[in-house]
RNA sequence: GCCGCGGUGGCGGAAUUGGUAGACGCGCACGACUCAAAAUCGUGUUCCUUCGGGAGUGAGAGUUCAAUUCUCUCCCGCGGCACCA
C-alpha cells in the first residue's frame, strides 16, 4: 500500500460519491424517520474561509452521524445572494453585481465540494434566482394582503456614503455606520414594515417550549423587550402667566392637552410620585412652551439636547433637566400636585414619551431628585414574612402594628448596643403610640427598653420595612411596619429600665460585626440599609403612606390602584416594526406599483366613519372581514346606508390614535334593531368568529352592557349595520401572480446618486404601463435581504416545485428543523425575523405550526494564531484551499472538531502545529491499515479482550460526544483507541519478533474505521473500498452498536483517601464488599504509614468509585 | 450600570446527579534509529521540594469524609443591551 496520498484520495471519492449519488436525500424513506439538519447557508463573498469551514464541516459530521444512525437525513445548501457586497464591489470595478454574484457562486461551490460534506447539491437554492425571489414576492404578497405588513413613515438611520437605510444594529455606538464607517443622519422616509411588533407575545411567550439554550432566548426576550405595566393619565393646572401673551389666544388649551399620559411598570407606587418628567421631544413639550413662564430656559434645553449625539447623551451620566414653571401635573390618586420637568433621560419614543417619578423606588428618579433636591416619598417597604419557628401561624389572630427601631451607638462610633433575646438577636425596639410620631416613639422605646436618656436622634430614618412573624409572648401573628433610626448616645448613664427586670439583655458590637450579630433577616435588612445609605428601594414590597392601599403587597396593588385612577394596564416593548426598504439596486424587487393620482381620487372621495372602539379596530385592522356598526342616530344611519354602494371606499379614522384604514365595501346589510340583528345566525357569525358567537338575545345584550341606557336605546331605535369590507391602499396595487417573478430590471446604472437605482430603469416602467397603464410607476426599493433568509429552508424542501413555494406534503415530510447551527451574530435579528415569519406564514395556512427551529445551536469562532480576529487588515487569515492542499480535508475537518467542544460559545485559537497533530494520527490510523497483516493475521483471529474493550467503550464515548456536539473528546477518544494499541502492541512484540499477542481482528478494524467515518469521510472509504475490497460506500454502513457487557469493568482502580487526600489506590473488583475492600486496605503498607496508630473514625466506601478513611 | 457566558499546566482544552484534577493534542526535554539532519518510534513533562512531602482549578470565605463541580462576597475577561419608566 502506499503513503497516504490525501490530495488522489480525496478527489477521486469526492467524484465517486457524486456519480453515485449517495448523499441524494429521498423525501421519505418508509424504513426511516426523517432528520432536518440546517446550517446557515453562506453569503457568497467570494472566497470560503475558515469560518465557513467550521460552520459546515462540523454539523457535517453531525448529520453523518445521524445517517448512520438510521435517519433519512436532509442536509442541504444554498446562497444569501442578495445585498450590499455585490453592489459595492460591481460599483468598484464597474461590473454587473449578478456576474459577481454567480461567479462567486461557482468558486465557492467548488471549494466546498472539496470539505466532502454530505450536502445534497441537487436542492441548492441562490436567493438572486428568480425561480427563487419569485417565491419571496409571492409571500410578501400574501402577508400584504392580509395587513402583515404596510408602509410607515418613520425615522431611520440614513448612511449617506453607502446611501441606504440601516437598521439600528449596524450603527455603532459611536453613531457611524457599522460598514461605511459614515457618520449616520437622520432622516424621515417612508418604508415597507412588517408589523412583526403585532407578534411580539407570541414571540416571547413561544420561546418557553424551544430546546434553545437559555441564552438565546433570553437574548431575543430582551431584545423583544416587554414589559407590563400601566398608563395613567395626570392632569396639568395651567396657571396662566402675565408674562406669556399667546395663552388667553390659544385654542388648543382644552380637554386634550391639559392631560399627561404616562408608562410605569410601577403603578403600586403611584402615591409616591413627587414630580413627573416629559421627554424634551415629547409633542406635549412644544404645545406647553406657549403657557410656561421659563420659556427661553427650557427651548434652550430642549436645543442642546437636541444636539446632543446618542453617544454624548449616552455618556452624560449627570441628569439634566428643567422644570416647566407656571405648570403642575396632579396626581390622581391622592390629587397632590407636583411639579413637571423637561429632562433627557426620558425618551420620547418609548411608553408615552411621559414618566411619574417616583425617587424613592426608582434608581434614575433618586439620582435626579437628589440632585434638583425634589421631594423623596416612600410607598414601598420592604417585605419579610420569617420562616421556621418565626412563621406566622394559621388561626392565630392577626395585629397590625407600626413599629420603630433604633440602632444605638455610643458617641465615638466604637460600639452598637444591641438586644440578645433568647435564640433571636436584634435592635431595640417597638411600636408606635396612636398619634405619636416616629422620633417620639423611638426615644420612648430607647427609654423605656434600656434606660438611656441624653442621646441624639439622626431624624432621618432608615426605608421602611414590614416584617410578617408568629410572635410567641403575644401569641399573635404580628404584622409590623416601620423604619429604624441611628441614635447616638451622648451619655452612658442609665435609668431604670427593662433590662433590669430582665427582659432584654444588651450586648456591644463593633460595626463591623453588626450583620454578622443580628439573627432577624429584616432587622439585618435595616442594618444594611444604615450601613450602606438609603438609596431607592426597587423592589416590590408592601404599601405604605399609599391611604387605603396601605398593607397590600405591590403585586396586588398595581392592578387596584391602576383600576383606583382609571388607568390601563398595558404592555410595551422594545421593539420596532421591521422596515424592509432598501434604496438599493442588488435585492429582491417589491412587487408593487403606485398611482398617486388615483390614491387622491379615491380619498376625496372617500366616505369617512369614525371608529371609537379599539377592539372593533384592531380586528379590522388585523383582516377581519365582517364588521358591525350602530347606526346611533337617524342621520347618520341614513348617510351611511344611502351613500354607500357596494364597491365604495371608506376612510375608518380611529379617534383615539388618529389612524387611518381604507377599505373597500364588498358587502352591506341593514337591522332594524338588536332582534333582528340577532335573528341572522350568518351575519353573527361573520361579525364574531373567532370570538364566542352570542346564542341567545340574553348573550347578545349582555356584550353591550358597557354602554350606556340611552346608547342602547339609540340603537335599537335606530338599528345595526354590517359591512363585508376589503381592506385597500388607495393608489396602491400588487403586482398579480401571472407577473411574478417581478424580476430585476437589467437596464439600470446603479451606482449611487441618492435615488434608487431602480427609479431609473426604463424598462421597469415600461412593463409598469403595459399591465397596469399610464400613470402607474413601480415601487423602487428592493428588499432587506433578511426577507429572502427568512424562508429559505422551506424552498430546500421543494427547490425544483414552480406552481409553490413548497408543498404541504414536503413541509409535513420535513418541516420543523430537527436541528440548526448558526453564527451568534444571529440570535436576534435573523432568528427573530424567520420566526416571526413563519408564524405570519402559518396564520395565512401556508405553513403549519408554530415554530421553524426545533433545536438551536450557535457555534463558535475561529480566531487567527494571533488570538484575533482572522481578518485581512491583520493578514492573519487562514486560508482553507491551502490547508486542505497541504494536510488535506480530512485533516482539516478533524482538527476543527477536536479543536474546542461545538455546542459552546467559545473562540479557538487556529494553530498550525495542532493541525499537524491531527494529520499525524490519521497517518497513523493509514498505516495501521497498511501493515494490517503484522496486526490482524486473519479473520480466524479475535482481538485481545482488552482492546476489544477499549473498542466498544471508544463506539460508545465518540457516539455519546457526537450527538451533544462535543466533538473534541470524540476525537480523542478515537485517538486514545489507537494509542492503546499501539501501545499494547509494541509492549507485546518480543525482542526478535514480530509476533503478538495483541490482536485487533479485521471485524474490529471495521468497526473503528465506521465512527472515524464522520470526521474523516475520504481516507476511511479508501481503506474502506480499496484495501478492504468492499463495493459500496461505508457512508452507507450503519452505526456500530457497543456491547453492553464489553464496556463493564471487572476490576477497578480507585483512590484512597485519608482526611480527604489521596494516599494511595488499590485495585479492586468493581463488585466487591466493602468489608472484603477494607480488610484489603487495612493491610497495605503505604496505608499503614498513614494511618499509624490513629483511630479510624470512618470508613466511606463508595462500591466502584473510591475509599474514604478518616482519622 | 444591567443581563448572559467564562476564568483549570508553557498553550488548545478534559473531568460536574461532588469522588484519584490536568484525558487527548501541541510545545518542550531526553532516548532509539542516522555519518548527520528531517521524518518516525519510545520515555518524561502542573509547580515547589531539604525527595519525607507540600501547594494547586481567578481571590477570599462557607457546606462536606471529599469541592474545578454546590452557596456567599469580590476581582478579571468576553458577548449583548445601553438612562426602557
Amino acid at each position: 500500500m502506499e503513503k497516504y496520498n490525501h490530495k488522489e484520495i480525496e478527489k477521486k471519492w469526492q467524484k465517486t460519491w457524486e456519480s453515485e449519488e449517495i448523499y441524494k436525500t429521498a423525501d421519505s424513506d418508509s424504513k426511516k424517520d426523517n432528520f432536518y439538519t440546517l446550517v446557515e447557508f453562506a453569503y457568497p463573498s467570494g472566497n470560503l474561509h475558515v469560518g465557513h469551514w467550521y460552520a459546515f464541516a462540523v454539523p457535517d459530521m453531525f448529520a453523518r452521524y445521524k445517517r448512520m444512525n438510521g435517519f433519512n437525513v436532509l442536509f442541504p445548501f444554498g446562497f444569501d445572494s442578495f445585498g450590499l457586497p455585490a453592489e459595492n464591489a460591481a460599483i468598484k470595478n464597474d461590473l454587473d453585481p449578478r456576474e459577481w454574484t454567480y461567479k462567486n457562486i461557482d468558486t465557492m461551490r467548488s471549494q466546498l465540494k472539496t470539505m466532502g460534506a454530505m450536502f445534497d447539491w441537487n436542492r441548492e437554492v441562490i436567493t438572486s434566482d428568480p425561480e427563487y425571489y419569485k417565491w419571496t414576492q409571492w409571500l410578501f404578497l400574501q402577508m400584504f394582503n392580509a395587513g402583515m405588513v404596510g408602509k410607515k413613515k418613520s425615522m431611520v438611520n440614513w448612511d449617506p456614503v453607502d446611501q441606504t437605510v440601516l437598521a439600528n444594529e449596524q450603527v455603532l455606538a459611536d453613531g457611524t455606520a457599522e460598514r461605511s464607517g459614515a457618520v449616520v443622519e437622520k432622516r424621515e422616509l417612508e418604508e415597507w414594515a412588517f408589523k412583526i411588533t403585532d407578534y411580539a407575545d407570541r414571540l416571547v411567550d413561544d420561546l418557553d417550549d424551544l430546546d434553545w439554550p437559555e441564552s438565546i432566548k433570553q437574548a431575543q426576550r430582551e431584545w423583544i423587550g416587554r414589559s407590563e405595566g400601566a398608563e395613567i393619565t395626570f392632569e396639568l393646572n395651567i396657571t396662566p402667566s402675565p408674562q406669556s401673551p399667546d395663552v388667553d389666544s390659544s385654542p388648543q388649551a382644552g380637554e386634550q392637552d391639559a392631560l399627561i399620559k404616562v408608562f410605569t411598570t410601577r403603578p403600586d407606587t403611584l402615591f409616591g410620585v413627587t414630580y413627573v418628567v416629559l421627554a424634551p421631544e415629547h409633542d406635549l413639550t412644544k404645545k406647553l412652551l406657549d403657557t410656561i413662564e421659563n420659556r427661553t430656559e427650557a427651548e434652550d434645553y430642549i436645543n442642546i439636547v437636541k444636539k446632543k449625539s446618542d453617544l454624548q447623551r449616552q455618556q452624560d451620566k449627570e441628569k439634566t433637566g428643567v422644570v416647566l414653571q407656571g405648570i403642575t401635573a396632579t396626581n390622581p390618586a391622592n390629587g397632590e400636585t407636583v411639579p413637571v420637568w423637561i429632562a433627557d433621560y426620558v425618551l420620547a419614543g418609548y411608553g408615552t414619551g411621559a414618566v411619574m417619578a417616583v425617587p424613592a423606588h426608582d434608581e434614575r428618579d433618586f439620582e435626579f431628585a437628589k440632585k434638583f433636591e425634589l421631594p423623596i416619598k416612600e410607598v414601598i417597604a420592604k417585605h419579610f414574612i420569617l420562616e421556621g419557628q418565626y412563621a406566622e401561624q394559621p388561626g392565630a389572630e392577626v395585629a397590625y402594628r407600626n413599629t420603630v427601631d433604633a440602632i444605638i451607638h455610643d458617641n465615638n462610633g466604637n460600639y452598637y448596643l444591641i438586644d440578645e433575646g433568647p435564640g433571636h438577636v436584634h435592635f431595640v425596639g417597638g411600636g408606635v403610640d396612636e398619634g405619636e410620631d416616629l422620633v417620639t416613639a423611638v426615644k420612648r422605646e430607647v427609654e423605656e427598653e434600656v434606660g438611656f436618656t441624653e442621646l441624639t436622634v439622626n431624624e432621618k430614618p432608615t426605608n421602611q420595612v414590614a416584617c410578617w412573624a408568629f410572635r410567641h409572648t403575644s401569641k399573635r401573628n404580628h404584622r409590623t411596619v416601620g423604619p429604624a433610626f441611628e441614635i447616638i448616645l451622648n451619655s452612658e448613664t442609665q435609668i431604670e429600665s427593662e433590662i433590669e427586670k430582665g427582659y432584654h439583655k444588651l450586648i456591644k458590637v463593633p460595626k463591623e460585626k453588626l450583620l454578622d450579630t443580628i439573627t432577624w433577616p429584616h432587622h439585618r435588612w435595616l442594618a444594611e440599609q444604615y450601613l450602606n445609605g438609603t438609596t431607592a428601594m426597587t423592589e416590590y414590597g408592601q404599601l405604605v403612606n399609599s391611604d387605603k392601599f396601605n398593607d397590600l403587597t405591590s403585586e396586588e396593588a398595581k392592578a387596584a390602584i391602576t383600576k383606583h385612577v382609571g388607568g390601563e394596564m398595558k404592555t410595551t416593548y422594545k421593539i420596532r416594526d421591521w422596515g424592509i426598504s432598501r434604496q438599493r439596486y442588488w435585492g429582491c424587487p417589491i412587487p408593487i406599483v403606485y398611482n398617486n393620482q388615483e390614491k387622491e381620487e379615491i380619498e376625496q372621495s372617500a366616505t369617512h366613519i369614525n371608529f371609537y372602539e379599539q377592539e372593533t379596530w384592531n380586528r379590522l385592522a388585523n383582516g377581519s372581514k365582517t364588521v358591525e356598526t350602530r347606526a346611533l342616530n337617524p342621520e347618520e344611519s341614513e348617510r351611511y346606508f344611502g351613500d354607500v354602494k357596494n364597491g365604495d371606499v371608506i376612510k375608518a379614522i380611529n379617534k383615539k390614535t388618529n389612524e387611518e384604514m381604507f377599505f373597500s365595501v364588498i358587502n352591506q346589510w341593514k337591522f332594524k334593531n338588536f332582534k333582528e340583528y340577532f335573528e341572522d345566525k350568518k351575519i353573527l357569525e361573520k361579525c364574531y368568529a373567532p370570538r364566542p358567537i352570542p346564542e341567545t338575545m340574553e348573550e347578545l345584550r349582555n356584550g353591550y352592557a358597557q354602554y350606556s341606557d340611552d346608547y342602547i336605546e339609540r340603537i335599537e331605535k335606530n338599528g345595526i349595520i354590517a359591512w363585508e369590507v376589503k381592506r385597500i391602499t388607495p393608489g396602491v396595487k400588487v403586482v398579480p401572480d401571472e407577473h411574478l417573478p417581478w424580476t430585476l430590471p437589467t437596464d439600470v446604472d446603479f451606482k449611487p446618486d441618492g435615488t434608487a437605482p431602480l427609479a431609473r430603469s426604463a424598462e421597469l416602467k415600461k412593463r409598469t404601463e403595459d399591465i397596469f397603464g399610464v400613470g402607474w410607476t413601480p415601487e423602487v426599493d428592493t428588499m432587506d435581504t433578511f426577507v429572502d433568509s427568512s424562508w429559505y429552508f422551506l424552498r430546500y424542501l421543494d427547490s425544483q416545485n414552480d406552481s409553490e413555494f413548497a408543498s404541504m406534503n414536503k413541509q409535513s415530510q420535513w418541516m420543523p428543523i430537527d436541528f440548526y447551527s448558526g453564527g451568534a451574530e444571529h440570535t436576534t435579528m435573523h432568528l427573530l425575523y424567520s420566526r416571526f415569519f413563519y408564524k405570519a406564514l402559518s396564520d395565512l395556512k401556508l405553513v403549519s405550526g408554530n415554530e421553524p427551529y426545533k433545536k438551536r445551536m450557535n457555534r463558535s469562532m475561529i480566531l487567527a494564531e494571533d488570538g484575533r480576529k482572522m481578518s485581512k487588515r491583520w493578514g492573519n487569515t487562514v486560508d482553507p484551499d491551502e490547508q486542505v492542499e497541504r494536510v488535506g480535508a480530512d485533516s482539516v475537518r478533524t482538527y476543527l472538531a477536536f479543536i474546542g467542544p461545538y455546542n459552546e460559545v467559545n473562540h479557538y485559537k487556529w494553530s498550525y502545529d495542532a493541525l499537524v497533530g491531527v494529520r499525524k494520527f490519521l497517518e497513523k490510523v493509514w498505516s495501521f491499515a497498511d501493515g494490517r497483516q503484522k496486526h490482524w493475521v486473519d479473520n480466524s483471529n479475535l482481538s485481545s479482550q482488552e482492546l476489544e474493550k477499549k473498542l466498544h467503550k471508544t463506539i460508545k464515548k465518540v457516539g455519546d460526544d457526537l450527538e451533544k456536539l462535543k466533538t473534541n473528546t470524540a476525537v480523542s477518544h478515537l485517538m486514545s483507541f489507537l494509542n492503546s494499541f499501539y501501545k499494547s502492541w509494541n509492549e507485546s512484540v518480543g525482542e526478535s519478533s514480530e509476533e503478538t499477542t495483541a490482536y485487533l481482528s479485521q471485524k474490529d478494524f471495521e468497526l473503528f474505521l465506521k465512527i472515524l467515518a464522520p470526521f474523516a469521510p475520504h481516507m476511511t472509504e479508501e481503506i474502506w473500498r480499496e484495501t478492504l475490497g468492499y463495493k459500496s460506500s461505508i457512508h452507507l454502513e450503519s452505526w456500530p452498536e457497543y456491547d453492553e457487557s464489553l464496556i463493564q469493568d471487572d476490576v477497578v482502580t480507585i483512590g484512597i483517601q485519608i482526611n480527604g487526600k489521596v494516599r494511595g489506590e488499590i485495585e479492586i473488583a468493581s463488585d466487591e464488599s466493602e468489608d472484603s475492600v477494607r480488610e484489603k486496605v487495612m493491610a497495605m503498607s503505604d496505608i499503614q504509614k498513614w494511618l499509624d496508630s490513629a483511630k479510624i473514625k470512618k470508613f466511606i466506601y463508595k462500591q466502584g468509585k473510591f475509599i474514604s478513611i478518616v482519622i
